[in-house]
DNA sequence: AAGAGTAGCAACCGCGAGTGT
DNA sequence: AACACTCGCGGTTGCTACTCT
């Protein structure tokens, strides 16, 4: 990407993790917990650097993050916070349970600064866009709109409404049929010849199944390290479940959301708003 | 059907803060 | 006080899938 390696890489792997690290990475995790990074990639055997052992764990691999289907109310509750804290994202990230940084961060530029901006906000300052930026921005709007419909001939599917679109994860380069999965691990024994069954939290490879949910399971046993790119080596196996931690959440979002309504209703104070987001810091 | 353009997002990077020696 | 090391954060990049022409 441009720019020189932060530490020595050499003959380490980059770019995308393949299940098989994915893998090593979770079991090791269980085993030994987090941290220590540095040393975490040898002793797992891997061959990443801590800092990217750290990224895929705390982005993708961990048991508490939920992907996707960000709901108007978080999506609310964003702005909101990001008003209050810019771009602060570990700490936006930290008030709504089983988000993570990156994810909202990636999801603020792609879809939510530019939904403020056509409204004729200032995604950085939250206030109001001065006349002239604001016409211009709704021009280009309207210049996009135009370039997307002007091929009318051909039947079209019908405008899309402000879609509320669904995040999937971004699947491995792995063909299958995808089917999109919860996010949680856990350890089970296997029912099929006894070896240890490691739920991974991966959303491809496996079979669709109806309600566009399930596990990856990948199958171990202690003699057998099997590499994963073949998805023949996966079982899918569908679950609907809780993500551990996280049966509240909607009672903290609302709890928090009505907090700040509360505030905003009540006292238009600069200095309240202030120290609201001050405890948000805490 | 094919190429060009765009969107989405996982992963990378540098930097700064915190901690230990 | 100075240095080394680790960790976490926010900005950026590049790959892939999708859409348009």
């Amino acid at each position: 990407m441009g720019r020189a390696p932060c530490c020595s890489k050499v003959g380490l792997h980059r770019g995308p993790w393949t299940p098989r690290e994915d893998t090593l990475l979770v079991k090791y995790i269980q085993a030994h917990g987090e941290g220590h990074w540095r040393s975490l990639p040898k002793k797992a055997g891997l061959l990443r650097c801590g800092k990217s052992c750290r990224l895929r764990w705390m982005n993708y691999l961990r048991p508490d993050i939920k992907r996707g289907n960000i709901t108007a109310d978080e999506d609310d509750l964003i702005i909101r916070l990001h008003s209050l804290l810019g771009n602060r994202w570990s700490l936006i990230a930290g008030r709504l349970p089983g988000r993570t940084d990156n994810e909202i961060k990636n999801y603020w530029n792609t879809h939510l600064s530019k939904r403020l901006l056509s409204q004729g906000t200032d995604p950085n300052t939250h206030k109001k866009l001065p006349d002239p930026v604001l016409v211009q921005v709704q021009v280009q709007a309207v210049r996009k709109r135009k370039k997307s419909s002007s091929g009318a001939n051909k039947p079209k599917k019908p405008p899309e409404p402000e879609k509320p679109k669904i995040h999937l994860p971004k699947p491995i380069r792995v063909t299958a049929n995808s089917v999109q999965c919860t996010n949680t691990f856990s350890t089970v024994s296997s029912s099929q010849g006894g070896g240890e069954v490691l739920q991974l939290p991966w959303t491809e490879y496996v079979n669709d199944d109806e309600n566009g949910t399930g596990f990856l399971t990948a199958y171990y046993n202690n003699n057998d390290d099997r590499d994963f790119i073949n998805g023949s080596d996966f079982e899918c196996q569908s679950h609907h479940h809780q993500v551990p931690g996280t049966e509240d959440d909607s009672d903290s979002l609302d709890k928090l959301y009505e907090e700040y309504l509360q505030l905003l209703r009540t006292n238009e104070d600069q200095v309240q708003l202030d120290s609201f987001a001050e405890s948000l810091l805490l």
